[in-house]
DNA sequence: CAAATAAAGGACATAAAGGTCTTTTATTCC
DNA sequence: GGAATAAAAGACCTTTATGTCCTTTATTTG
């Protein structure tokens, strides 16, 4: 029975990103958001902020730091924090890219190695379009922008029956 | 170093659905086609054209049979057809709740439970127009004109270097 | 009706994603 | 310099997705 119950009842739960990229951006956006106020913010308080698991959300922080769109200070008073300017110029599109890679931009929605237009699959052009819009949105979108509507309230990072 | 390896190298694979869910598609626009021809396939023919492993495919097929998206025959000249009615009435959107869910149709960019316009996450209103895009033309498009444009040559099912 | 055929069913195996725990390294502050 | 702090590193563990294999059931045809 295991097989088929699996296949049929316990569908796939994610929708465009991974676990681990959904806590990255989430991750990111709340240290931003700290930042903006002058805090700098330790993993704890980071994976309590966005309710995620803590050890995981520390790997994923180790990657993001690797690739300098966080920074990371050891040793008390240490933790997480990322400048103003950094925030301004770093987009959605460069963390999303850094944890889940580029398969979002690039890839054919029924897995083929080499579609294009030249050798399309029956969804090839349907996708084109949306895959267009989705890198677009990626690529113009600002953590800082991000960080600024969560500081004001217009945004949450948990939903509603998450928060204590 | 294995886990920081697959966490800096062994990105996610996937983009839009699950592997599964690729079969499921490409088997249903490839037994449609050959229903336009009035041919009947079985698993081994299907497997062998989408590129899929053979098994796997008969379990997902087993699915879209239960779900009544196509129709399994046995025995002696037995196999997988779709009847033109019913690849006429089949929306994309079908196969894809009948082997990953409904999450593509619902679920929050960020994974957040209650995410809505009252309670949005800071992906909320930016997403709200992809998913909507995704859904449409998931809705909108039938499994028929998908066989069609494969059955006149101008879409394919294989990448190049996978054909024989 | 027996043999052959082809899908259905179920148990099992492997790989990838998600997650935890403990030790090490860097930093600060007394 | 030693204790305390906090991230980095590395070895694990668990769950889910992907995939295989063998047996059973339904159907056809000589």
């Amino acid at each position: 029975m295991s097989f088929i119950i699996s296949l049929l009842y316990l569908q796939k739960y994610f929708f465009m990103f991974s676990k681990t990229c959904e806590y990255a951006i989430k991750a990111s956006i709340y240290i931003a958001s700290q930042s903006l106020e002058n805090k700098r913010v330790g993993i704890k308080e980071i994976a309590h902020e966005i309710s995620s698991p803590e050890a995981f959300t520390a790997k994923i922080l180790q990657v993001l730091s690797k690739n300098h769109l966080v920074d990371s200070i050891k040793g008390p008073n240490g933790g997480f924090e990322i400048q103003p300017e950094k925030m301004r110029s770093t987009k959605l599109s460069a963390i999303v890219k850094a944890v889940d890679g580029d398969n979002i931009f690039i890839s054919c929605g029924l897995g083929l190695k080499n579609c294009s237009a030249k050798n399309p699959c029956p969804l090839h052009n349907q996708f084109a379009k949306i895959r267009n819009d989705i890198t677009k949105l990626l690529e113009s979108t600002s953590l800082e922008e991000l960080a600024t509507g969560l500081t004001s309230g217009l945004t949450f990072l948990t939903s509603i029956q998450n928060q204590a």
